[in-house]
DNA sequence: ATTAGTAGTATACAAAAGGTTAGTAGTAAC
DNA sequence: GTTACTACTAACCTTTTGTATACTACTAAT
């Protein structure tokens, strides 16, 4: 009982990785706003205005978090009125897999929960 | 700037789909308990011990959200004591794609990480 | 002078998620 | 008779997450 299984290694390295994925782009909005940002830059407003129901607090968090994860850059144009740009960095574009693999599975999820019922 | 982008449509499929993935897979445990479920089949307590640092009211909720969602089979054999055992379904099984790019993801952005500092 | 737009922050609150502790009911070993 | 095991559950607490509302400070248009 005491035993502990070969095949354990490689399965919590597995699972920290994930674990780390999730960390990062887990919560309700981060993906919705890297997807946002995707359809091109956008301004704070702009933003808010993109994702339906999002507050100025949380978006405010979300992007401070996402810029220190090195997915989305702010450029500050310092003109009258100062006027802030988010793009999104070449890095965002790494989560390519997860996000199909996660669209994929969700949609065919969602069919199967159609049909269920 | 009212314009509507036609790409929109689209984007936003991906986008709730991706919704209903981390809805069913999100939170700090449920990708935890299938993976340890993966190893094989185990009782209540065999998978606490599994899994570090979960609480019993936890495991028993996420086991029934599992349950719920066709990802985990609840099975009472009726000895003494009653034995509970837990086994994945083939319908876990469909999460493959999504467990190995997020996995792949996770190990690339922590060596990133480590990189950086 | 009022309204609207720029990009947020401050404060307070509510809801959701997760953690801690103790307890149930039964059996079996020491 | 005390401890330990089976599989949980109830009550309560803390932390995280999200919401609502108001506010700053500046500019430009009406």
């Amino acid at each position: 009982m005491s035993y502990v299984e070969p095949a354990g290694k490689e399965c919590s390295v597995a699972l920290t990785s994930i674990g780390d994925a999730l960390y990062v782009i887990g919560g309700k909005w981060k993906l919705r706003v890297i997807l946002a940002l995707r359809e091109g830059s956008k301004r704070f407003n702009e933003i808010q205005r993109a994702i339906d129901g999002i507050s100025a607090r949380v978006l405010s968090s979300e992007l401070k978090e996402l810029e220190m994860n090195g997915f989305v850059t702010r450029i500050v144009h310092t003109q009258i009125p100062v006027v802030v740009e988010y793009q999104i960095t070449p890095y965002a574009d790494t989560l390519g897999n997860v996000l199909q693999a996660l669209a994929e599975w969700g949609a065919t999820h969602r069919d199967k929960l159609r049909r269920e019922r």
